[in-house]
RNA sequence: GGGCCUGUAGCUCAGUGGUAGAGCAUCGGCCUUUUAAGCCGUUGGCCGCGGGUUCGAGCCCCGCCGGGCCCA
C-alpha cells in the first residue's frame, strides 16, 4: 500500500540512523534471556539481576526516560531506561524506537511508583527493526480501539493476528498442542505413524472431489488425495495391525464456517476390534486430550442460536442461545440413527425402508427431493436437516445406510445398513468409523454400485481402487477404523465457532487474480 | 445460487444531499517513575471500482469487485 510508504520510510531512516550510531540491529545473532515475562511477574523479587528479550507493544518517552512494554509472546512487562543509567548511545537508540521492534534489555526488577512490576534497564540492545506498523490495540478513557478486527485481514496477515490478539494466539496454539496430543494417545497405545502418498492416482476413501495435477514425468493426471483411508487399510494388509496417520487432506468444494478445502485428517486403524470399541477409544482420545491441554474435560461453549433449525428447539428449548457445558469426561451418547430420524424427522422406519416411499416422507416434511437418487442419499439429507443441528451433546449416530458408505462392513440384521457411525458435537460431525469391509467380493461389489452412481452423474461417487481390492484379496483382518477431523476436534475442545479460527492460514480468496498474498510496502 | 449487512486516514470508527471528521498511530517540540502518560504543534483520504440522478453525491439509484452472517 502506497499510503504505508511514509511510516516505512521514516522506520528505514531510523534503521539508517541506528546504523550510524554503530548499532546495525540485524547483525545480531543472538541474545541471552533469564527469563520469561511471566517468569519475573510470578516469581517477582526486587533486585533481581535478569535478561529479557521481546517485542515492542507500547512506548512514552519522557524527555531523558521512558517505558516500552515489552512481550516475549505469552506476556509481558514493562521496561524503564534511563539516560543516565544506558549511556548516550544507547540513549539515542532507545529514542529510535518503534512500537514492534524486538529489543534485549539487562537490569534487575524493581516496582514503580504506581506499584507495576518492571526492569530497570541497565543495557539495551535493539535486536531487529520493525519497518511495518504494528496494529496493536489501544485503551483510552475506557474506550478499546482494538487493533486488528477485520477478519479478512486477521487471516490473511496471521502473523499480526498473533501478535495482536492474545485469544486468538491461545486457541491457535491449543490447537496445535491437541494435535500433538493425539499423537501421544495413539503413540502410547501403541499405535505407529506412518505417511502415505498425497499425489493419487485414485483419490478414495471418501466421497469428495478432488484437486487435480500433474506428473510432468509420466504424462499422467493425479489427484491430491480425500483421504487416507485405502492405503492405511493397504498396511493394515500388510500386517502392521495398528496404524494411524495425521495429514492433509484436500477436496474441491465450498468453503463456509465448518469446511476449508485442506484440511486435516486423523484416521487410525486397528486389527481385530469392532465398532463398539473404536467409540471407545474416540471417547479416550477426546477425555486424553481435553486433560492434557487444558487440565479439564469440560468445555463451555456458546451454542449460537442461528445454529438451531427445524426440530432443536423442541429438544433443547432451555439451551437456546445459552452457554453449554460439554463434557468430555463422560461416555457419549449413543443414539441409532433410524430412531433418531423417527423422532426428530417425522418420518417412519418403514417409510425409509425403500426409495420410492422414502421420497414422498421427504417431500412430506418439507425438503427438496428432485436430486435424490437413492434411497441412502434421502436419509443422509433428512439426518442433516433434523437429527445432525440436534446432537449438541457428544454423540455417537450408528447405523449408515449402505448406498453412502460403500467402505463398511453390511449390517447382518439389515443388508440396506452398515456398521458406521459417526461421531456429533456441537450438531458438527466430528468423526466417522466403520468396522472395515474385508471381504474383497462385497467390497468390489460396492465399488461397482458407486461407478454406477459416477455414471448416472454422482461425481463424488467413491472411485473403484484395484490396487486396493487386491490388497484385501491378499487378505485384511477384520478391523476397525475411524477418521477424526482435527480442526473439527480442535474447534469442539476450544470452543471455536468458525473452523478458521483453529487453522493458522485458512483458505482465503486472493486478493487479485493471480496473486497470492498482499506483499504490501514490499518493493519486490 | 438467494437474503441481510458491510467497504471512509496506518488501526478502530463517526459522518442520511451542501467545505471529508475523531481517537490512537506518525512526524516536530517540552518532560528522569509513566499506566497503552500528559501538554503544544504537525502530517496523513481516487470515501472499494465504474456508471447514473442532481446545481451539488461519502450519503440516493444501477452494475462490478472484496468481506461478514444466514439460507440453499
Amino acid at each position: 500500500m502506497t499510503e504505508d510508504l511514509s511510516l516505512r520510510d521514516v522506520r528505514l531512516q531510523k534503521l539508517e540512523r541506528m546504523r550510524e550510531l554503530g548499532h546495525d540491529p540485524f547483525r545480531i545473532e543472538r541474545f541471552d534471556r533469564t527469563h520469561t515475562a511471566k517468569q519475573m511477574l510470578d516469581e517477582f523479587e526486587e533486585g533481581k539481576k535478569i535478561k529479557f528479550a521481546g517485542r515492542v507493544h507500547s512506548y512514552r518517552l519522557m524527555g531523558k526516560a521512558g517505558f516500552a512494554h515489552v512481550s516475549d509472546g505469552d506476556d509481558k512487562i514493562q521496561c524503564y531506561v534511563r539516560m543516565d543509567q544506558v549511556g548516550d548511545t544507547a540513549w539515542e537508540l532507545f529514542k529510535l524506537l518503534d512500537i514492534g521492534d524486538h529489543v534485549g534489555v539487562s537490569g534487575y526488577l524493581f516496582v514503580t511508583k504506581t506499584g507495576e512490576k518492571s526492569i530497570h534497564v541497565e543495557e539495551y540492545v535493539p535486536l531487529t527493526k520493525s519497518l511495518q506498523p504494528l496494529p496493536l490495540g489501544k485503551e483510552k478513557d475506557g474506550h478499546v480501539f482494538y487493533g486488528l478486527a477485520d477478519v479478512d485481514l486477521r487471516y490473511r496477515h496471521r502473523h499480526l493476528d498473533l501478535i495482536c490478539n492474545q485469544e486468538v494466539r491461545r486457541t491457535l496454539i491449543n490447537r496445535m498442542k491437541i494435535t500433538s496430543a493425539v499423537r501421544r494417545f495413539l503413540d502410547r497405545r501403541g499405535y505407529l505413524e506412518v505417511e502415505t502418498p498425497i499425489l493419487q492416482l485414485v483419490a478414495g476413501g471418501a466421497m469428495a472431489t478432488p484437486f487435480v495435477t500433474k506428473y510432468k514425468a509420466y504424462d499422467l493426471d493425479v489427484k491430491l488425495r480425500i483421504s487416507l483411508e485405502l492405503y492405511l487399510k493397504r498396511i493394515i494388509c500388510g500386517d502392521i495391525p495398528k496404524v494411524y496417520e495425521i495429514g492433509r487432506v484436500f477436496r474441491n468444494e465450498g468453503v463456509d464456517n465448518r469446511h476449508n478445502p485442506e484440511f486435516t485428517l486423523l484416521e487410525f486403524y486397528e486389527a481385530y476390534i469392532n465398532l463398539e470399541e473404536v467409540m471407545v477409544i474416540v471417547e479416550e482420545m477426546f477425555k486424553s486430550v481435553a486433560l492434557e491441554v487444558f487440565g479439564d474435560t469440560k468445555v463451555s461453549v456458546a451454542v449460537d442460536p442461528n445454529e438451531e433449525v427445524a426440530d432443536r428447539s423442541k429438544h433443547d428449548e432451555e439451551a437456546k442461545g445459552e452457554p453449554v457445558v460439554l463434557d468430555f469426561g463422560k461416555p457419549w451418547h449413543r443414539l441409532d440413527l433410524m430412531s433418531a430420524l423417527e423422532e426428530r424427522a417425522g418420518v417412519t422406519r418403514e417409510e425409509l425402508s425403500e426409495y420410492e416411499s422414502a421420497k414422498k416422507a421427504m417431500e412430506r416434511v418439507g425438503l427438496p427431493t428432485e436430486k435424490e437418487n437413492n434411497l441412502g442419499g434421502i436419509i443422509e439429507k433428512l439426518l442433516e436437516k433434523f437429527v445432525e443441528p440436534t446432537l449438541i451433546e457428544p454423540t455417537f449416530l450408528v447405523g449408515y445406510p449402505i448406498e453412502t458408505s460403500p467402505l463398511a462392513k453390511k449390517d447382518p440384521n439389515n443388508p440396506k445398513m452398515t456398521r458406521r457411525f459417526e461421531g456429533y458435537v456441537r450438531g458438527r460431525e466430528v468423526c466417522n468409523a466403520f468396522s472395515e469391509i474385508n471381504d474383497p467380493i462385497d467390497q468390489r461389489e460396492r465399488f461397482v454400485q458407486q461407478m454406477a452412481q459416477r455414471e448416472s452423474g454422482n461425481d463424488e461417487a467413491h472411485p473403484l481402487d484395484e490396487e486396493f481390492l487386491f490388497a484385501l484379496e491378499g487378505g485384511m483382518p477384520p478391523t476397525g477404523g475411524c477418521g477424526i477431523g482435527i480442526d473439527r476436534m480442535a474447534m469442539m475442545l476450544t470452543g471455536a465457532s468458525h473452523l478458521r479460527e483453529v487453522l493458522l492460514f485458512p483458505t482465503m480468496k486472493p486478493t487479485k487474480p493471480g496473486e497470492e498474498t498482499a506483499t504490501e510496502g514490499a518493493e519486490a
